[in-house]
DNA sequence: TCCGTTTATGAACATCGTTCACAACTACAC
DNA sequence: GTGTAGTTGTGAACGATGTTCATAAACGGA
C-alpha cells in the first residue's frame, strides 16, 4: 500500500477503532441525557448506563475520565439547547425591549419543560481545584452576549466591559427568579403565578434599566 | 422516694438518659455545622461525625432519622443566623429603601463570610417525595417576611398575597445574582466588582418598584 | 498470517449510608 | 441493694456506588 492510499484510508474510514469508539462514545452520552431528563442527575449511575450502553463498566472510562465529564457533556448540549431556542426568541422579535422578555420567557419554558435537565446545569459540581474545560466556559460566555445584544441596543453607553457586568447581572436575576419559583422548597410558600410575576419583573428590570 | 421527690427529680434532672441524649444531638449538630463551613456539604461524612463526636457509628441514627434530618438542623441554624444579621440590617435604618438595600447587602456579605454553609443551604435536596418539616417551611416563610416588611412600607398598595409574591421575587433576583457571582463556574468569565454591581442592581428593584 | 498496539472486560477495591442483632445501661419497683 | 423491663449504644455487616487494573480480545499494518 503506497503512501498516498494510506492517506485516504485514515480520511475516509476514519479506523474502525476511532469509529465504534466514537458511536459507542455518543451513545453513552445520549443515554446520561435521557437519564438525567427522566431521572434527574442523582439518580445517574456509571452501571445502568454500562448496561444500557450494552458495554463493560469499564468501558466508560475509556470513553470518559469521570462521571463528571460524562455530565459536562450532557450539560454542554443542554445549554447549546437553550442557545437554539434564544435564538429563535430574538429573531422572533424586532425590538430589543421584547427581545429581553422573550429571553426571559424562554429561559422559564426551558425549565419548564426540562426541569431534570436544567437542575443538571446547576446542581452539578466539579470536584474542588478542578476548573470546567474551556469549550463549557466558552459556551457559558456564549449565552452571555445573547442577553448583551439585545442590552447593547437599550443601552448604547455601555462600553463592553459594563455590558457584559450587566449582562450577567440580569441573567442570574432571572434565573434566581425562575429557580426559586421552580424549587421544591418554596413551591406552596406562596401562590405563584409564575409567568405573570416573571414578566412583571422583567419590566421592571427594563424600567429600571432605563431610568439609570 | 416519695411522689414529690420524684417529680422534683424529673423537672431538674429531665433523665440521665434524655440528657445524655440531648448533649449528644447537639455536639453532632455542631460537628456537623463545623463540618460543613470548612469543608463543604459534600464532605460529610457520617463516620467522621461518630469518629469526632466519640460515638458509634449507628448513634447517628438513634439521634436522626438519617444524614438529611442531620443536614436539616445545620440549615435551620444558618436560617437562623441570617435572619440575625439581618434583624440587624433593618434595625440600623430607619427608611424602607435602605433597608431593602441593607438586606441584599447582608446577605451577600453573609454568603461571602459563610460560602460553604451558605451554599449548603440550596445544594441540600431531601430525596423525591419527602418534605421538608413544618418547623423549616416556616424558617423560610420567616426569611421572606423580613422582605416583605420593608417593601410592604414602600407599596402600601400591596396585597398581602402581592407582597409575599413580590418579596420572594426580590429574594429570588438577589439571591441569583449574589449565587452566581460567587458561583466558581462564572468567576473569571466577567470582571467582577460584586458590591457595586449588586448596590446598582437594588437601585435598579427600587426604582422599577416605584415607577410600576 | 503474524505481531505490536489499542481497546474491552469485569472482578476487585475503597467508600459511602444504613441496618440490626446484641450488649450495656438506666429507671423503677420491691 | 437487687432484679427486671425497657431504652440506648455498639460496630460488624450489607448493599450501592465510582473507579482501577491485570488480563483478554480486537484491530491495523507488514
Amino acid at each position: 500500500m503506497n503512501n498516498v492510499q494510506k492517506q485516504k484510508d485514515f480520511w475516509l474510514m476514519a479506523d474502525k477503532r476511532t469509529q465504534k469508539r466514537d458511536a459507542l462514545r455518543i451513545k453513552i452520552i445520549d443515554l446520561a441525557q435521557k437519564r438525567i431528563a427522566s431521572h434527574g442527575l442523582s439518580n445517574l449511575r456509571a452501571r445502568d448506563l454500562a448496561a444500557e450502553a450494552g458495554c463493560a463498566l469499564g468501558g466508560l472510562y475509556n470513553m470518559f475520565e469521570d462521571i463528571d465529564a460524562l455530565v459536562l457533556e450532557v450539560n454542554a448540549r443542554t445549554l447549546e439547547e437553550i442557545d437554539t431556542v434564544m435564538d429563535v426568541a430574538v429573531a422572533a422579535n424586532p425590538r430589543a425591549p421584547q427581545q429581553l422578555k422573550a429571553l426571559a420567557h424562554t429561559y422559564l419554558a426551558f425549565a419548564r419543560a426540562h426541569p431534570l435537565t436544567w437542575r443538571a446545569l446547576f446542581e452539578h459540581h466539579l470536584p474542588e481545584g478542578r476548573d470546567a474545560p474551556d469549550w463549557y466556559s466558552e459556551s457559558l460566555t456564549h449565552l452571555m452576549a445573547r442577553i448583551a445584544q439585545p442590552l447593547a441596543l437599550l443601552r448604547p453607553d455601555y462600553s463592553a466591559e459594563v455590558l457584559a457586568k450587566r449582562a450577567r447581572t440580569m441573567f442570574a436575576a432571572v434565573h434566581g427568579v425562575v429557580s426559586i419559583s421552580l424549587d421544591n422548597r418554596f413551591v406552596g410558600l406562596v401562590p405563584s403565578t409564575l409567568d405573570s410575576e416573571l414578566d412583571r419583573f422583567v419590566d421592571l428590570l427594563l424600567i429600571g434599566s432605563q431610568h439609570q
